[in-house]
DNA sequence: TGACTTTATTGGAACGTTCCAATTATGAAT
DNA sequence: ATTCATAATTGGAACGTTCCAATAAAGTCA
């Protein structure tokens, strides 16, 4: 069994020097001397000394931990792993560790999540949060001071800041687009109809139905699972109704996969029987074949906007709510070129 | 401003009962009376108390924080996601909560993280190793009792437990199942040649190879990024070289996916006009078109198994290093029926 | 009521580190 | 050599919680 911990005091006693001056070293204090400072730091090499971060916390004035909470919804959504990777970029260089926890939609878990984030004192926390989380989620965290970034979902009456992409916006875009293409018949594919996120991407779809002048029949609209799963059910339901779509706009870029799945599935070529538009532009919709058309939301660019909304909070140590929406911008690729295929020239003929 | 933290000492005021008595509550020790239980418990819902983990772990006798910490080198995988979610399912019922942390194949960047979770006193680490890791990096984790497990990618030399699949037999049999199909001309694509996983696989392939006296042309390995992308790219490769193989294994399910992609920009289309087998057997795998052949390694069941594992050696208090092999099985779906093909038929006629 | 046993509660010190006022050491000027 | 100023180092107490021996309270029996 090996031996208890190294602390300052060892270090202290191995190089002839108090434990305040191991402490100021630590530090990183000017007020040591260079020669001492360069023998504890031997010391400390050499016995292997492993600082103790709830220790410091403990005495240092309003300190927190050196760790960034990040709570997400659903990880095997590429997406989030993006997001993450953009939060990562930002807090590296700040000289912070994000600290990853997954809540597969699981309200109870991401409580758990977040009250042992608490324990161990983070400094911040970004969420996107389960569904069903409430702004009485949030208060204690908001009430003790610890700055909260809410990312990709809001929650409504939160006082806590936010990230998010403009919704309807973006849908209203993919609509516009696939409407200048010539489509009449455009489903909206994919998503949980009780989110946020849901609401806004639909109400930027019926605006669009409505200034193109196109269909706005509800059958149109097919809520499943965010993910290529539920992307493969939604076109199979989509394409059972009586008058098919002959597009779609799907709720995110993993919806479209599945959407492109399923229409091989029938064999149907995505792009050419079938016009695809996606939302987040996901590292592979430009590799996937065809390449994916989307709205671009930049998932590591949210969580860099979030990481450094965040550490903005941290470092001014006030909680003031500031709402970012995330513009987007429709990337067309190879997936919605079908205007002139079978499917869509049907209605003219 | 908010005030500052609720303590023990505030708690014990306000219920009227000793510092002692809270530390009792907290530890949820017999010896206290059930009414004064009640007490204290309502005095720390109403004043919102939050425990001090660092603090708790001061005094504790060699205890450390709840978290076990998971370094994963790629989670934009969903291979890790879903290792990570295996992970969850266990610890979760021991009562840790799960830290993750992607390094991106950097190995600055895993001892930063790794030396950050070790300032916030882990109880535990599962590494999957970023590229480049030596038994060195490991060694003071060892040395200081921090039980460690590998999952996925082994580290030579290090005295950690580890749970990886079986590389080698996973792609002899899915080697094997193509000349059962009649390829000849099968390559193996994707993957970092200097990582131990590659090089596992890469003896699968040239056993089964051997075996079933198949070709065994150094260009039929191609090396690539282990993603969905560096899959398009190796395809785009190996069916530039003079004797075009029918057939590929590919590192893994992304590989695999992005090999489908490079086929479909080459008009060709995976399982009829060439067969594809994947290795991992991610979700994705069954619901993509055509539905993925591949090797199941069962992410989630490897987290679930470096979780329990790690979880003994906590309890069990000593670091004994054991190695767990996880079995692998081919699933047959789609991708590979192109045994048939015009590709394929092209040597017997 | 007193003695004994069991249950419940408590005060003080420990844990590793930081902070700050006090002390010591060093260097420069006279 | 002495004095003063500056640089460097130090000891003690604080932080929030736990542990353990000591103390107090409650219950039972003669």
């Amino acid at each position: 069994m090996p031996k208890g911990r190294v602390t300052v005091i060892d270090i202290a006693k191995a190089a002839g020097v108090s434990k305040s001056t191991v402490s100021l070293v630590l530090q990183g204090s000017p007020l040591v001397n260079d020669g001492t400072r360069a023998k504890v730091n031997a010391v400390m090499r050499e016995l292997g000394y492993v600082y103790n971060r709830g220790a410091a916390n403990l005495r240092q004035s309003g300190s927190k931990s050196k760790i960034i909470g990040v709570v997400v919804n659903d990880l095997t959504n590429g997406f989030f792993a993006e997001l993450a990777v953009g939060v990562d970029m930002v807090v590296q260089s700040a000289g912070f560790v994000q600290f990853l926890s997954n809540t597969s939609e699981n309200l109870d878990r991401q409580r758990e999540v977040i009250a042992s984030m608490r324990e161990h004192g983070i400094s911040g926390l970004i969420l996107s949060p389960a569904r069903g989380t409430e702004a009485a989620d949030l208060k204690p965290l908001v009430t003790a001071g610890i700055p909260v970034v809410l990312a990709v979902r809001n929650v409504p009456g939160a006082k806590a800041s936010s990230v998010v992409s403009d919704n309807r916006e973006g849908v209203f875009l993919g609509v516009q687009h696939l409407a200048s293409l010539g489509h009449h018949r455009i489903a909206f594919l994919g998503g949980f109809r009780d989110t946020a996120v849901f609401g806004e991407r639909v109400a930027g779809y019926r605006a669009a139905a409505t200034t193109c002048g196109l269909d706005c029949d509800e059958d149109l609209i097919v809520d499943s699972q965010p993910s290529r799963a539920g992307g493969a059910e939604a076109i199979e339901r989509a394409l059972s109704i009586g008058d098919m779509p002959t597009a779609a706009v799907c709720f995110n870029d993993a919806v479209a996969f599945g959407v492109c799945d399923g229409l091989r599935a029938r064999k149907l070529e995505p792009g050419r029987d079938f016009a695809v538009v996606g939302f987040d532009d996901v590292i592979e919709a430009k590799t996937a074949v065809p390449a994916l058309t989307t709205i671009s939301v930049d998932p590591q660019g949210i969580g860099r906007r979030a990481a450094q909304l965040l550490l903005k909070q941290i470092s001014a140590g006030k909680a003031e709510a500031e709402a970012i929406v995330s513009s987007v911008r429709l990337v067309v690729r190879e997936s919605c070129g079908a205007a002139n295929g079978p499917l869509a020239g049907r209605k003219q003929a």
